[in-house]
DNA sequence: AGCCAGGACTGAG
DNA sequence: CTCAGTCATGGC
């Protein structure tokens, strides 16, 4: 039997079709954007993967032994450059450290590698969880400000005072534990959200407001 | 001209 | 533990 977390999947699955996200070419750029993207739109977000890569700095070893001022210009147009270039490194040195060509993402339970990878400063619950289902295929679902600010207007208003925690485990209560569908629900979320505040006004009758006339 | 974007950390109370 | 302040650029 479906619930409503799988006919509001099914719904917008049959509206935006398949998105296939992470727009990333390697776990490392995955890695990467996630870190980048945090409160910051994607359309900066890629100028500054385009200036890494037009560097050759899109891959571990280059990109650890570039020159972190070097690293802060070419991730300007993301935004919060001094924290962000501060919040790779973090991750990279991390990524040295733990130098077995991924293999911890696939095989720690995800718990363990969730914490992991939490502990790491600069890495919250959104980015670890991106990072995970996204460039690892984990099945864990993540849970961002679209999420919250969709699903409350659905009819879950609960979910406007609860905690990235709590959201997560419902979507998993209430879906098949599966990365594909995981990976394909976040980012219809996404671009489900996105549209409709490129129209806006609209609200009523697609059950979400912009930004601006939310209250919070 | 503001307001916002696929957050996370810090310090205060 | 809750929460405002902080970080910064580009698009609309």
């Amino acid at each position: 039997m479906e619930n409503d977390i799988i006919k509001i999947y099914n719904e917008l699955y049959s509206q935006y079709g398949m998105q296939n996200w992470w727009p990333g070419e390697s776990q490392f750029e995955i890695i990467v954007g996630a870190i980048l993207t945090q409160n910051t739109s994607w359309n900066n977000v890629s100028k500054a993967i385009d200036n890494l890569k037009r560097h050759d700095l899109m891959d571990l070893e280059s990109f650890a032994n570039a020159d972190p001022d070097l690293i802060k210009k070419l991730i300007t147009p993301a935004g919060f450059y001094n924290i962000k270039q501060k919040r790779l490194t973090a991750f990279i040195n991390y990524l040295i450290n733990h130098k077995d060509n991924f293999n911890r993402f696939y095989q720690l339970p995800i718990a363990d590698i969730r914490k992991e990878l939490l502990s790491i400063n600069g890495i919250g619950k959104e980015t670890a969880d991106s990072i995970l289902l996204y460039g690892f295929e984990r099945p864990i679902f993540v849970i961002d400000a679209y999420t919250k600010r969709l699903f409350s207007r659905l009819g879950f208003s609960w979910m406007k005072k609860a905690t990235y925690d709590e959201i997560q485990q419902f979507f998993m209560d209430n879906l098949p534990l599966d990365s594909k569908l995981f990976n394909e629900y976040h980012a219809l979320i996404v671009v489900h959200c996105k549209a409709l505040c490129k129209k806006k006004p609209l609200c009523s009758e697609c059950h979400i407001t912009c930004p601006s006339q939310s209250n919070k």
